[in-house]
DNA sequence: CCTAGGTGGCGTCATAATCG
DNA sequence: CGATTATGACGCCACCTAGG
């Protein structure tokens, strides 16, 4: 199930398909806001266009971060399964010493 | 085929944690 | 203590698969 994400990119390019799909927010949008000229616009829609701006990237630094996060986490989580893998086979070895210890230590009783 | 259910990844929001 | 960053929770979408 790994390789979802590769599937989900589009023939378009270097643009995930998150950044094409999602309606309201992402790059294109704040390109187009930076392209219009604000030099001749009002001081209270030129307040409006800097809080937009902010928000956007506000909300571009956080789906970084989230990304970010879920690697890390994923990450994580590998580690906790290598470290259940390696105690396993600890265990399974200890075992085995173990029973080779009894038997050695029944032999000798006799 | 079709479809319901499962899975993984994403963006966003709210808030906890950390930093300066 | 306010600003910034990290993370949990949620809802959405795309894909896969077993079963009808």
């Amino acid at each position: 199930m790994a390789a979802t994400a590769e599937l989900l990119e589009p023939a378009t390019g270097d643009i995930p398909a998150y950044q094409l799909r999602s309606p309201n927010s992402g790059l294109a949008q704040s390109i187009v806001m930076a392209a219009s000229p604000s030099s001749m616009e009002s001081p209270s829609s030129q307040h409006a266009e800097e809080i937009t701006r902010k928000r956007e990237v506000r909300l571009m630094k956080n789906r970084e971060a989230a990304r970010e996060c879920r690697r890390k986490k994923k990450e994580y989580v590998k580690c906790l399964e290598n470290r259940v893998a390696v105690l396993e086979n600890q265990n399974k070895t200890l075992i085995e010493e173990l029973k080779a210890l009894k038997d050695i230590y029944c032999h000798k009783a006799e």
